[in-house]
RNA sequence: GGUGAUGUAGCUCAGUUGGUUAGAGCGACGGACUCAUAACCCGUAGGUCGGUGGUUCAAAUCCACCCUUCACCA
């Protein structure tokens, strides 16, 4: 029986590089890290990749508005994603741009391919121009009245009164919000991806994909409704890459947005050498693709993004995952209520282990929303994390540190309560697999109380008091240290820092998966530090009035 | 508006194909302990499972309608 490491290539959706990013982005990228850090740990090789999604109107606009280049623009929130990524302990294989000449050419290969196939046709639209600006604008660029409930002041595209639908041309006295002025309709000649010949492809894709019910709930809403084409360029003045052959036509952001994901993996086979890019990217290899993404983008990912690479002669993503989005204190996350947290706000009052924990703790694997309750945030990560879990050393270490010159015992004292810890490595390796990381922090937890109950019931500070009995009290610390690392063993794709000084603590060189089933005995460990301080409710209350 | 989801103890959530007194963690309350970052251990209380009506011997679980919250409509 031997091991065949799997190959698998994870991402996250690309960040949009014209804001900051808040706890809301941090649940996906949390939870794909999570993901990854577990494949790792395991003995699998998993890489991640990710990068900033740099183009399309709102970043030309904001950095002109900014008066800087649009290229700048995006640098600067890159460089600030990358360090807020870092400090969240989100452990990037390679981070990269979709402004780069990796991600212009393969959008380009992609673009011909599908041009050769017969995918692509051109076809004069009329669309909203802003003649003082001298540029098409977005629907959301434009705003009026809706035109059927009469609502002031709706975006272009949907009233947010009466949430129907409509085109910029159907709003009652539409102004451009550029200029002011009123836009007037002009015509393009646009680019079109033949979407509607994907049909039977993307289903197939749908039944292989293993997708969540709810997904492909989704998905065949959409097939019944007909896929129709997809318009893939845009007018300049634009911030892309212009398409080949034309003047003044780009692609539209969404075409390379996703391109950025193999663009950033080609950039790092580019790097490290020892990897090969049509592997992961061709069809007929064993590897695997996953794509994480938040319920917003999920058209963009499980439809248009499998039909181009199909088109294009590009393997097609093994399953797309999709989580839901963040509410905070039961709400949507508000500005005047300060519960529109930015990463980085969170960053200056709180430990990230706090929310890696506490994300992990309710996240699973559909696309429902999930919470931040700050009260029960603060209450749940005390409780469990330091009130039991990191409690079991901090009561055991004291013992083996002061009374037995650091030196853990050559055998265990209740080898039967270990073996059941050694016993739910499976399952629990099952619900990571699975993204059922609630259900996984839920068995950790309840093995943490066993062994609480243990050392409880062994009573060592009393046995301590009876020479005879002091080899029981090194045993049963032992036992109780050995429980505390296996946990800290299945707990280390979520508290990776914590992990680490645990380790440190145990003077272990590495972890793997399989350690959390051997117990460590006959060693000498180091003296005890703490390794968690508790939640200040202080320090949530000044990240909230920050947030205002 | 259409479509899809969601609503279970104070809080956050589990509840497989309908089946005995609806569960967990946290919090609250009471007790015990003192090794531990006032942590840990034992115990108690707390729910007309969003509402109404229906199917059934039996419904949190199935059906209909309504209400809450949310998403998507390229």
């Amino acid at each position: 029986m031997s091991f065949k490491p799997r190959k698998i290539l994870v991402t996250s959706a690309l960040p949009y590089a014209n804001g900051s990013l808040h706890m809301g982005h941090m649940i996906e990228y949390l939870q794909t890290d999570i993901w990854v850090r577990f494949q790792k740990l395991r003995g699998h090789d998993c890489i991640y990749v990710c990068a900033s999604d740099a183009h399309g109107t709102p970043i030309m606009i904001k950095a002109r508005e900014l008066g800087i280049p649009p290229e700048e623009l995006a640098q600067r929130f890159s460089e600030e994603f990358v360090r807020d990524f870092a400090d969240f302990g989100v452990d990037f294989d390679n981070y990269h741009t979709t402004h780069s000449a990796e991600n212009e050419a393969l959008t380009v290969e992609i673009y011909n391919a599908l041009k050769d196939a017969g995918d692509i046709y051109t076809k004069t639209i009329e669309q909203a121009y802003d003649e003082q600006e001298g540029m098409f604008l977005p629907d959301r660029f434009v705003r009026g009245t809706c035109p059927f409930c009469g609502t002031e002041d709706q975006y272009g595209d949907a009233c947010e009164n009466c949430s129907k639908t409509y085109s910029p041309a159907d709003l009652i006295d539409p102004i451009s919000v550029l200029s002011g002025t009123t836009p007037v309709k002009r015509n393009s000649e646009h680019y079109f991806f033949k979407l509607s010949e994907y049909e039977d492809k993307l289903k197939a894709w749908m039944k292989s994909a293993g997708l969540d019910k709810n997904v492909v709930a989704k998905l065949e809403e959409w097939f019944e409704a007909g896929l129709r084409d997809w318009d893939i360029s845009r007018d300049a003045p634009y911030f892309g890459f212009r398409i080949p052959d034309t003047e003044d036509k780009y692609f539209y952001v969404w075409l390379d947005a996703p391109v950025g994901y193999p663009a950033s993996f080609k950039k790092l086979c580019d790097r490290r050498g020892d990897l090969d890019f049509d592997e992961y990217w061709r069809p007929g290899h064993d590897t695997e693709v996953y794509h994480f993404i938040g319920k917003d983008i999920m058209y963009f990912h499980t439809l248009f993004w499998p039909a181009v690479l199909e088109g294009a002669g590009f393997r097609t993503p093994t399953s797309v995952y999709v989580h839901g989005f963040l509410t905070v204190n039961g709400q949507k996350m508000s500005k005047s209520r300060g519960t529109f947290i930015k990463a980085r706000t969170y960053l200056d009052n709180l430990d990230p282990n706090y929310l890696r924990y506490y994300y992990a703790a309710k996240l699973g694997p559909t696309i429902e929303d999930i919470d931040l309750n700050l009260e029960d945030f603060t209450a749940r990560v005390n409780s469990d994390l330091v009130g039991k879990l990191i409690n079991i050393a901090s009561r055991c270490a004291g013992f083996i540190n002061k009374r037995f010159d650091n030196r853990l015992a050559d055998s265990l004292a209740d080898k039967a309560l270990f073996a059941d810890m050694a016993n739910a490595s499976g399952q629990i390796a099952e619900h990571y697999e699975n993204r059922e990381f609630s259900k996984a922090m839920r068995m950790i937890m309840t093995l943490a109380d066993q062994a609480n109950r243990y050392i409880d019931e062994r009573k060592p500070w009393i046995m301590a008091k009876d020479e005879a009995q002091l080899r029981d009290v090194q045993a049963v610390c032992t036992q109780g240290l050995n429980l505390f690392r296996s946990l800290m063993i299945y707990l280390a794709p979520v508290l990776p820092e914590i992990a680490e000084k645990s380790r440190e603590f145990f003077a272990e060189e590495q972890w793997q998966w399989s350690d959390a089933s051997k117990p460590l005995l006959g060693t000498t460990i180091r003296k005890f530090q703490p390794l968690l301080t508790r939640v200040e409710p202080d320090k949530v209350a000044s990240m909230v009035e920050q947030s205002r």
